[in-house]
DNA sequence: CAACTGACTGACTGGTTTGTCAATCAAATT
DNA sequence: AATTTGATTGACAAACCAGTCAGTCAGTTG
């Protein structure tokens, strides 16, 4: 008896059809843009007709966002499994916070390139700042306690909010560039430009990767 | 007699013409965003036909790309003209550079939002990357030769090419914070940030705001 | 003043796109 | 096997929008 099961069906569960429609989304605005993305588009992608793409998401609008909430928890889950799982100590957690960000599964290009369209829109469309607006007030917040930990600990005459702000947007800066500067440098070279940054931020705790090769 | 020459005229020398259009243009993507755009939107917002816009533009795709080619040229021409006033020292030099870009008449809220929704957009759009890459470029190149003066002449251990994009990421990122992250903050705060990043990298030549006023 | 040039308008066209819906089909249930 | 449920399609309607163009008008030049 052949299996039933595990053969792909013609039809999908709803789930799992809704998320290989987002999956679709992605790639989709990575290769064309916010500007220029058809549902007939996301549909070819996907393998299906564009009609089953509106009975699944009702609207246009309502896909897109649902698209960038599903980037936005991915993103949220990651850097905070990392921060279960890693160490007691505050540099520890600091530092797996940030290394989080440098996952493959989060870095993929489509979805840097995606996120990339989501924020360039989000100014004029109070919709996707909300979706990204909670959660990232929440991965602040988190970065500000670990770097106020930090100061405490090392006895640093540093605000502790300037610090995070200054390694968040070294990181977020860095993914960035990896999508839009023409010579752009790898990832290898970003993750030492955030570790540079972390060492002149807390030079007690973490040490310049220039100065300890060397 | 009457002045002819400066009474607002109905039809507008070419150039002038231009420019309004593209200030409105700015105005528009700043308002409804890349996506949302539509060439009536504009000519509305600078109060003329949508024909006209097609008739000095040729084409939307045109006039987009022309926009963010002004764009590009005025924050060149900003910091660059910040430089040649600059004293002769590296580190004035360089502090000179940085704060050209929070000058007021930059940091419109129009312009980066427009700024924003280029760059979300370039992704998928060589055109774009290509108008803004070559500048971009120079203003690293610009930013790292600084820095590396610096870093001589203070003997410190630091690669400048990392120094410079920690630097260029964290005022970027104050930019990019003042228009999307929600509990927004101020440009003083922002260019204190940058101010404490400076002060960590470069400590013999420039003194934390924090410690400076304490 | 007459002729001319170039800016300007607004109606129109063709093509594209979102969203609707009736019909179809696969899978589960009885 | 018959019925039901819910996914799926493709044809269709309506709206929208970029781009065209014939004709108008303002300003300039001879």
């Amino acid at each position: 008896m052949e299996s039933t099961i595990d053969r792909p069906r013609r039809t999908l569960a709803r789930n799992q059809r809704r998320q290989q429609v987002i999956e679709a989304t992605i790639s989709t605005i990575a290769a064309r843009g916010l500007a220029r993305l058809t549902l007939t588009d996301v549909a070819r992608t996907a393998g299906i007709s564009h009609g089953l793409v509106l009975f699944h998401f009702e609207a246009k609008e309502n896909l897109l966002s649902e698209t960038l909430a599903c980037l936005a928890d991915e993103y949220q889950k990651n850097w905070q499994a990392a921060l279960e799982t890693a160490g007691p100590g505050a540099a520890e957690r600091l530092l797996a916070v940030i290394e989080a960000d440098y996952r493959p599964a989060i870095t993929t290009p489509a979805r840097l390139s995606a996120w990339c369209a989501f924020w360039g829109e989000a100014q004029s469309r109070p919709v996707y700042q909300k979706i990204c607006g909670e959660r990232d007030a929440f991965h602040i917040q988190t970065l500000e306690g670990l770097c106020k930990e930090l100061v405490q600990e090392g006895g640093y005459t540093l605000d502790p909010v300037h610090v995070a702000r200054i390694l968040r947007l070294v990181v977020e800066g860095t993914w960035l560039d990896m999508m839009t500067v023409e010579a752009s440098y790898s990832k290898v070279e970003a993750r030492q430009t955030v570790l540079t940054a972390l060492a002149l931020c807390f030079g007690k705790h973490f040490a310049d990767p220039q100065t300890a090769q060397g």
